[in-house]
DNA sequence: GCCAACGTTGGC
DNA sequence: GCCAACGTTGGC
């Protein structure tokens, strides 16, 4: 399995937004980044990621699954772009944020941190269990 | 609201 | 194929 994180401004599709989606999830359109696009191409049903809230809060909200793998971005004609459907799955009892990431000495590679503006980052395995345990999961 | 970082566009 | 101009993102 691989690990994701996913950047929404939450007044344009918060959390709260995500989470009221339930099962059905929700199409993460609108990208138009072919850095982004490839990552979401990458994606297998089932892969997890972090929804994290840019420009208001700064700190990763919550987990979500990959429900449906790329295909055609429906808002939009061009061929070119492409998106997955993410689920929630939970909340992160303790929100990690930006600021915390920085912060700490084992997370300085994540692509928050070095590749601030891309939309759609892989995250590895050691950098998912690590923010999890932050957030106050040890088993996810 | 500012501005730095960075991706995209288009003229040559 | 270079590079300047421009637009967008997102932290502060």
């Amino acid at each position: 399995m691989n690990y994701w994180l996913f950047k929404s401004e939450p007044f344009k599709w918060s959390w709260e937004m995500q989470k009221a989606r339930g099962e059905k999830g929700e199409e993460w359109d609108g990208v138009r980044n072919y850095q982004a696009r490839n990552n979401m191409r990458a994606m297998k049903l089932g892969d997890r990621g972090f929804f994290y809230h840019s420009n208001e809060g700064l700190e990763i909200v919550g987990i979500v699954e990959v429900c449906k793998e790329a295909h055609p971005d429906s808002t939009t004609d061009d061929p070119r772009w492409e998106c997955v459907d993410i689920k929630a799955v939970r909340d992160m009892p303790r929100p990690v944020s930006l600021k915390e990431i920085k912060a700490t000495p084992e997370l300085q590679d994540m692509s928050l941190v070095t590749s601030m503006r891309l939309s759609v980052q892989p995250v590895t395995e050691d950098e998912w269990k690590f923010v999890c345990r932050m957030g106050g999961l040890d088993d996810a």
